[in-house]
DNA sequence: TCGTAAAACTGACTAGCGTCAATCATGAAT
DNA sequence: ATTCATGATTGACGCTAGTCAGTTTTACGA
């Protein structure tokens, strides 16, 4: 009643307490060491008790705010996500086909995850989905799934099964990529493979998969 | 010199001595502890520990012969590969076409893995590739495959890249059925989705995912 | 300013994994 | 029968993940 005042019906992100400066400040300090320390020395070596002693919090804190050692590396990710949506963006431009999008979408993605070591870990380890990922681009590739079946372009008999199985497919590529078992065209390849799936044909498949990409 | 001969050149499958035949039902004990505890009491809750106690061996001994809890199934996972490779024998008996054999068995394999909470969970858990399960069955699914690329009725841009997409794929929808997120026809589905992307026009790769099976 | 409830943080504790030096059984030679 | 090398087995140990009762900090009304 003093110097608070009481918003009408909706509650507008009201500032944050020093609380929750205090909860966000442990959080970042936590992911920033965790960040830290397996670009250092590899993601797997690097234990909890590492991490909370180089961010210099308790060890209870760290499961205060994440589950595991995949958890801590989320918004990492969702970072990732971020730019290659706006990376897609950019090379597609003006360019509204939902099969080039998605088979760009694929290929940026495979590439970015397969040459960073914490990305490439998380993924193939904690066994994170695309559609995951997907959702952290901010749900473009989701979109244009939903698109390219509405107008016809893709021919899905059922939704939820194909989306699985493209999660899957890309774990699955991404794990042999680290495995050093692949050639330089994966990336290529699987969104080849994935449009394929969808019902693109063959030929076309090959070459929406294979339209250069400016930067490189 | 007395007793026992030695061989001319090559040396075939002596008889086992004591020793091994020990060693064999030392393993074997093991097998089968883990085996009946995980269907009793489900495969997460069982640990090493449970498991050498009910088979009454040192906590030790589990390591002399496994590497952990998901390589101990597999000599049960590798069992399940010899019957579905003999039942996929059964219902395409006669017909060669490399396209039929394949989905065949894609269909058969994630139905009785989606059945057993054992498969299953080695599948999604440990992440066996279904080449490895296709390795099991005495490779006549690696072989349909091969056949069916150098008969042009796959085509294949990179025979690497779509084992690790096709096996990361079944791994997707193994692990979405596990959810209980599928529907009834996820496995005609998935067997749908890999004949197309190994480019077998959608319409014949939706009637050969649904060709009748014989039993069941 | 003080008191109290809620939120954030803490580190000692438990449980399970994987290792390894020591022990026991087997095989072959004397 | 005895000896010794090899192979199989063992369980105590170290290490890490995850939990939770207790402590500290913050929010806020009296």
């Amino acid at each position: 009643m003093k110097l608070m005042d009481i918003h009408g019906g909706e509650e507008i992100t009201a500032a944050p307490t020093r609380g929750q400066r205090r909860r966000e400040r442990t959080r970042g300090r936590i992911v920033d060491a965790a960040e830290r320390l397996m670009r250092e020395r590899g993601v797997e070596s690097v234990t909890i008790q590492d991490i909370t002693e180089a961010a210099d919090v308790g060890h209870g804190t760290f499961y205060v705010h994440f589950d595991s050692k995949a958890d801590v590396l989320r918004p990492l990710i969702e970072r990732l996500g971020q730019r290659i949506h706006e990376r897609v963006d950019r090379e597609t431009r003006g360019d509204p086909d939902p099969a080039l999008r998605l088979a760009t979408g694929i290929r940026i993605a495979v590439r970015s995850i397969a040459a960073d070591p914490i990305w490439n870990w998380h993924v193939f380890r904690s066994g994170t989905p695309y559609r995951q990922l997907a959702e952290g681009m901010g749900t473009p590739p989701v979109r244009d799934m939903q698109r390219g079946v509405a107008g016809g372009r893709f021919q899905v008999t059922d939704l939820r099964a194909t989306w699985s199985f493209i999660d899957g497919a890309l774990i699955g590529v991404l794990t042999a990529l680290n495995q050093g078992v692949l050639g330089e065209e994966a990336a290529e390849v699987t969104a080849e493979l994935v449009l394929r799936s969808l019902g693109v044909a063959p030929e076309e498949a090959a070459r929406l998969a294979r339209t250069p990409l400016d930067l490189s």
